[in-house]
DNA sequence: TACTCTGTTGAATA
DNA sequence: TTATTCAACAGAGT
């Protein structure tokens, strides 16, 4: 489940490849992660490039090559980036693999839930310049997330929070240890949010995704103990404030925890 | 063995 | 237009 965190940290695990030429590029060019991109094109054209630069942008990632190529990548939900030894022969999840002199950058994606897209041009692609605002950039404003709110006022905070359209980054466990921190009940619907809750929940959406970027792993272990995170997944995960059991139930479509005591649900008016 | 659950995106449906 | 449901896929767990 790579969220913004997990996202950033299997970006740089290519970083070793950087200033690098790729090549050779081995594909599984029937799989779904390559939708409608030209793989043929892609090999082609990614050997013999330097691998330039990455950012990532929410769960998004951005590969730059010489000569103008742009390569895009979406984790998906069991998506991971790793480097291998020269040589290195594709397994049946490897579905992309850029060879270097002397390593294998390696796409690997069992469920086929990620995405590679591919851009050739002096700009970046129209796709991640148009990307909404990071949540941890200056543009992430108070007031973009009010407007958003009132977009979506009918659905429930879990629903709105996962909207990579609005909160691009955030997935399940991150909105879950937000919603608890702020003391908001996941299903109250976005329009019954004060100003002073939607206040508190700005600051907390910025210090979660802060903390997450600084514990930058595979596993989140870096995560400080007392986080919700900790207990979330088990049917016997307690409020690490109050000790109570966690409630879990499936909201916005989503297993969702959460504290029944310090989030209570708001009253029907 | 057969079933459920996992969590993200985007298409289909309401 | 907006909200909900479901399919895509593979594997781990019961």
């Amino acid at each position: 489940m790579p969220e913004l965190a997990e996202v950033e940290y299997y970006r740089k695990q290519w970083d070793r490849g950087l200033g690098s030429a790729v090549e050779t590029v081995s594909s599984h060019p029937a799989s779904r992660i390559f939708r409608a991109v030209p793989t043929k094109e892609l090999c082609k054209k990614l050997s013999g490039a330097l691998l330039l630069n990455s950012e990532t942008h929410g769960k998004q990632m951005l590969f730059r090559f010489s000569s103008d190529i742009w390569l895009g990548l979406h984790l998906g939900m069991t998506g991971e980036l790793r480097v291998e030894k020269p040589g290195f022969q594709p397994g049946k999840h490897d579905h992309l693999v850029l060879h270097q002199q002397h390593r294998a950058l390696v796409f690997s994606d069992p469920r086929q839930f990620g995405r590679v897209r591919f851009h050739l041009g002096t700009k970046p692609p129209e796709w991640w310049s148009n990307l909404p605002a990071a949540l941890t950039s200056s543009a992430f404003t108070p007031g973009r997330m009010k407007s958003f709110f009132d977009r979506h006022r009918r659905l429930s905070l879990k629903a709105v929070l996962l909207l990579q359209s609005g909160f691009p980054g955030l997935g399940n466990w991150m909105v879950d240890e937000i919603l608890w921190r702020a003391r908001l009940d996941p299903r109250t619907p976005a329009a019954r949010v004060t100003s002073g809750e939607s206040t508190r929940l700005w600051r907390v959406i910025r210090f979660v995704c802060r903390q997450a970027m600084k514990s930058v792993g595979r596993t989140y272990s870096g995560l400080p103990a007392g986080w919700l995170f900790h207990e979330r997944w088990s049917a016997t995960g307690r409020c690490p404030r109050d000790g109570r059991i966690l409630v879990r139930e499936t909201v916005g479509g989503r297993t969702t925890a959460w504290c029944g005591v310090c989030q209570p649900a708001k009253r029907a008016q």
